[in-house]
DNA sequence: TCTGGGGTCCTAGGACCC
DNA sequence: TCTGGGGTCCTAGGACCC
């Protein structure tokens, strides 16, 4: 029988920061989003005062302050070292393993051979507990949304142990019936708004659908949730990441921007971190989508423009695609507006060395490369953004805030934590 | 009165995920 | 004053083709 485990890190962000911080063990924790904008972790301490998921900073900033609430900026460079680690330890769990999020893996469990999956998985979360720091939960079940559902029961039954297994059917059933059919895997507002008015309120429910209404309610997508539910493996592991068909640099001002200089230089850094992130990935594109808006948080007038240009020859050439991103904006520009967010996006993305060449009007290839090499070696050796186009800007009074970042423990030599002995 | 059939490709928008 | 970022997949509709 197929088994397959999902492991997930328990508040990850925020247990990622306990682990160079025990100061924060028993403390409410929250980790807040880019810009300092929202909460997206909490502990449960921090659950506990009402923190929502996504909730601004700005309307909690007195409670955090009143109960003691550790507020930290995100640190992803921390948070995807130990995502790394952990997912060295599951390894040792599965020969078939997928990282399916930064703190989500699924693990095919099986043909383990009559061991006792419940205890293999007891075993893993001690294991990463002990060579990580971080703790974890475990789901288990016949399909991916079933080991998902697990997943969820083994976070909200503390008795659990931090480990669910409902491979077996009756007791899946009995489970089922208890979840309330927004936590299934697949299911958000939309379908559940759709689901309730037919009376399909629990996962239990939802597995009993018919097929056919399950498809004309919510998609194909719909169906296969239904088939997963009832033990029917629709999802398969994805071992290998299939390649990205998509790449984004998108973010909020940390104040607004109504100049076009401003604007230019944004979307200047948005494009030329683009570019890096391409070149990471061994990408190229030859379509670029420019975008910013005004909020509609704000009082005054909305405006949003968006503009996707065609380049020559698909590229991940830093000076080819800046020129291509400011032609862009001053396209679409429009005075009169106070925008809060810009982003560049490149689509239909291909190998960096399968990019077909032009036959007019070709980039100088080598020469690029040469330059290129040179600006991605100084920035290696010296941390991002040591050498940047002049275009992208030097003072950026736009750029994103991050007031309340941890060190950069594991991966920044002049960032590792001190311990000072006494004698 | 009566106006074919069957494709492909692209785009925009919706929904969902972490 | 202050409300995240980056993905995937599906569907519908229009343009275009023979």
């Amino acid at each position: 029988m197929t088994v397959f485990a999902l492991v997930d890190g328990n508040s990850f962000y925020c247990s990622c920061e306990r682990v160079f911080d025990p100061r924060l063990v028993g403390r409410p924790v929250i980790v807040l989003s880019n810009n300092d904008g929202c909460a997206v972790a909490r502990t449960p301490e921090a659950k506990a005062l009402g923190i929502r998921m996504g909730h601004p900073f700005f309307l909690i900033r007195d409670l955090c302050r009143d109960h003691g609430v550790a507020v930290l900026s995100s640190n992803y460079t921390l948070y995807g070292d130990l995502s790394a680690r952990m997912n060295e330890v599951y390894g040792l769990f599965s020969p078939h393993v997928e990282v399916y999020s930064i703190d989500e893996s699924f693990l095919d469990l099986s043909g383990m051979g009559g061991r006792d999956l419940a205890a293999h998985a007891r075993e893993l979360r001690a294991t990463v507990r002990q060579w990580t720091g971080i703790p974890t939960c475990v789901g288990l079940g016949p399909t991916k949304v079933l080991a998902k559902l697990a997943n969820w029961l083994a976070k909200h039954a503390p008795e659990l142990g931090g480990v669910c297994d409902l491979t077996d059917p009756p007791r899946r059933l009995e489970a089922m019936a208890r979840i309330p059919v927004a936590e299934v895997w697949g299911v958000g507002p939309a379908s559940v708004a759709k689901l309730d008015g037919i009376g399909c309120r629990t996962a239990a429910d939802l597995a009993g659908l018919d097929h056919a209404l399950a498809r004309r309610l919510l998609t194909v997508v719909g169906e296969r949730i239904v088939y997963e539910l009832q033990g029917l493996p629709c999802l398969e592991l994805e071992e290998v990441a299939p390649q990205r068909k998509g790449c984004a640099v998108t973010r909020m001002f940390s104040r607004r921007v109504d100049d076009l200089p401003t604007m230019l230089e944004a979307v200047a850094a948005h494009t030329t971190r683009l570019a890096e992130k391409l070149r990471h990935h061994g990408l190229a594109t030859d379509v670029l989508t420019v975008f910013f808006h005004t909020s509609t948080h704000d009082q005054g007038p909305q405006h949003g423009a968006q503009r996707t240009v065609h380049l020559i020859e698909a590229t991940n050439d830093t000076l080819a695609l800046l020129s291509a991103a400011r032609a862009a904006v001053e396209a679409i520009w429009r005075e009169g507006f106070r925008y809060s967010k810009a982003g560049v996006m490149g689509v239909g993305l291909i190998r960096a060395e399968e990019a077909q060449r032009p036959l007019f009007g070709a980039l100088d290839r080598e020469r690029s490369a040469r330059l290129i090499g040179a600006l991605d070696a100084v920035n290696a050796r010296w941390g991002r953004g040591t050498l940047v186009p002049a275009a992208a800007g030097l003072k950026r009074p736009w750029a994103t805030r991050f007031e309340r970042r941890s060190p950069r423990y594991t991966t920044r030599l002049d960032e590792l934590p001190v311990a000072r002995a006494r004698g």
